[in-house]
DNA sequence: ATGACTGGTTGCACCAGA
């Protein structure tokens, strides 16, 4: 089974390009990230044409995650239990945001998830993306307490910066958000939960990156950030045969900045 | 070529992204 995850921003201006990418690429199962629609607005039709059925948790024009599948999707669930709130305003109460989307397709339980940007260090949002890993770590934590042998892939655009390698310049990123102690303290926490990164071993740095700016000559200049990862449950890392970033996807008319990440397993 | 941001809207200016 192939499965992968994208973050596509905006699936609206990127639907052709993404259906026709899982056909090429015979993709088996895609998680999705910024959609930056609602439920209503998302193009539904070139995914069932394509041969997929997809899911969607979408509000408005923030965020967005969508899970796309050819083997099945079962047990929805849209928001992890014990995901925080968030609002921008004060006079709008706070609520889940659409950031994290879980189906189990073809025996693994997947979660498309779209890690809050921080925007600047000290900032709310900043707090709350801290906030909202850490409950993320105690929620992954019981899945596994619950079932050792469960085959989970928390997937998507985690909007960290694990290690300095992760960076094209570390002075670059210098006190910005995605690289901080405290978000890789947060990153790794899930890593300490028994969930691996199981895209790394197949490819590793330094220089390799999941995302450039659209700015600045940033992708040719191979200017980047790995930020997109696929962390599997000790029984989904054994069945991990490949990976690899598909680097291609970045380049040619309108591509997201993100590039798709993918794994096979046996 | 992989080429000097892009997508969205409370829209023609500004916000969010990272």
């Amino acid at each position: 089974m192939r499965l992968a995850t994208w973050n596509v921003n905006s699936i609206r201006a990127r639907v052709d390009r993404v259906a026709d990418w899982l056909e090429r690429a015979d993709v088996d199962v895609l998680a999705m990230q910024e959609t930056k629609c609602s439920d209503e607005q998302f193009p539904t039709m070139p995914f069932l044409a394509a041969g997929y059925d997809v899911v969607h948790c979408g509000f408005n024009q923030w965020n967005g995650v969508a899970i796309a599948s050819r083997v099945g999707i079962d047990d929805v669930q849209v928001g992890f239990d014990g995901q925080p709130t968030w609002s921008d305003k004060p006079e709008v109460e706070a609520a889940a945001e659409a950031r994290a989307l879980g189906a189990t397709c073809n025996g693994v339980r997947l979660w498309s998830l779209y890690v809050p940007n921080g925007r600047f260090v000290g900032s709310p949002h900043y707090v709350y993306k801290l906030e909202w890993l850490a409950a993320l770590r105690n929620t992954a934590q019981q899945w596994l307490l619950d079932d050792p042998a469960a085959q989970i892939a928390m997937v998507g655009d985690w909007n960290i910066a694990p290690t300095d390698e992760d960076v094209w310049s570390v002075e670059a990123y210098a006190g910005s958000t995605h690289v901080t102690e405290p978000e890789r303290a947060a990153f790794d926490a899930i890593l300490d939960a028994h969930f691996s990164d199981v895209v790394r071993p197949f490819t590793p740095g330094p220089a390799v990156y999941t995302y450039w700016d659209y700015t600045q000559l940033r992708f040719p200049k191979n200017r980047g950030m790995r930020i997109d990862f696929i962390l599997g449950s000790p029984a989904l890392a054994q069945r991990v045969t490949h990976a690899e970033i598909v680097r291609e996807e970045r380049k040619g008319k309108s591509p997201s900045d993100h590039a798709p990440v993918m794994v096979d397993l046996i």
